[in-house]
DNA sequence: TTATGATTAGTCACGCGTGACTATACGGTA
DNA sequence: TACCGTATAGTCACGCGTGACTAATCATAA
């Protein structure tokens, strides 16, 4: 029970209002969480479970007819404090993330000139695909603090793309028409 | 074998000019590309292993004195041309990422103004040192592949902290001074 | 020489995440 | 009414990641 672990502050943020089983807030995360937690629904329940050990939260069946009886989850007066601690420790440290691309990006030369622009050309194409298509949102799906989630998400979109759009431009400034560098015999490795 | 597994990636890089044994791999990942790859050891073993499997890498034992035998992994021409391939895909389609904090911002209105003004302002510390700390690295440690991560790592860093220190501005400015919103019995949350 | 600690090299048990699967109920329509 | 697709609810086997461990060797200093 990761005390930065975000699906543990997204179930107990969803448990809080009122109680649930399983299935419903797994549709929930995936019908309006989709682009904030890529949570699975077999995870959920994993998770769910381990917070019942964790005493974060308490289940209990519930029959209805004659369909299989549903584990209803509610929070405890504990899983209330875990969520205003881990909200506050979360929400004040950031957690250092590797940016997909880096190590291809470390390795770019690897590419000649002409190979390296049109890749990078067509991620920028990529970037400002998304981009597009998340200011094309409407506005507060479930409440201003998923806008704000999606506002930062945007920023950080626009920043990466940015960055390759310069990095497009100094290359083409800076590398002569036809270089290709391949790894030379005299890098440094691994010695 | 994932197309898209950056570490296969940079095993792959790693073994383009020379054969290494695995121990020696992951040392070197450890200490020159902490930033880049948080691969630890023993993943590295098992992943080499798999990647042999798949015909990307052959292995030989290699005894030295009364050691316990190394294994030494050599990259096949199958494995260079999948690290072109894995290179020029990785490179020219960005991978859509949460980034972590998303959740907590989702919730912030569940704290006080003071105390979302408080977590954030740590936050914006937080990031600002890591920035500074960035910033006071030498430049090519091990090649202009590199420095070209540690940027754009530092422009995507940037991004977060000017727009944490924006949304900061904004709540300073946008709510009444002993605002509070916890989160109202109307809200809709599951239905 | 003996003891202590670091380095080298690798293994293993355990827990977690998830795709694929099961199984029932319900709504429509042919 | 029989059939088919979709919604509901959950489970399970499998593979992966990694902390913790083993064990040998080397450097150093007492």
């Amino acid at each position: 029970m990761d005390e930065r672990d975000e699906r543990v502050l997204l179930l107990l943020g969803l448990l809080a209002t009122q109680e649930q089983h399983t299935y419903r807030l797994n549709e929930f995360i995936e019908r309006n969480l989709s682009r904030l937690s890529r949570m699975r629904k077999a995870t959920a329940y994993a998770l769910l479970e381990r917070m019942e050990r964790a005493g974060l939260v308490t289940s209990s069946t519930q029959e209805a007819g004659n369909r299989p009886a549903r584990r209803l989850y509610a929070e405890t007066a504990g899983g209330q404090q875990r969520f205003m601690t881990m909200l506050r420790t979360i929400l004040s440290t950031p957690e250092i993330v590797n940016p997909p691309g880096d190590i291809a990006l470390m390795f770019i030369d690897h590419l000649d000139r002409a190979e390296a622009l049109a890749a990078i050309e067509q991620r920028i194409a990529v970037l400002q695909a998304e981009i597009e298509q998340m200011e094309a949102m409407p506005p507060h799906e479930v409440g201003i603090g998923v806008d704000l989630a999606i506002a930062r998400r945007l920023a950080l979109l626009r920043a990466d793309r940015d960055w390759f759009s310069a990095a497009l431009a100094r290359i083409r400034r800076d590398l002569p028409e036809q270089a290709a560098f391949p790894a030379q015999p005299g890098d440094r490795q691994t010695e």
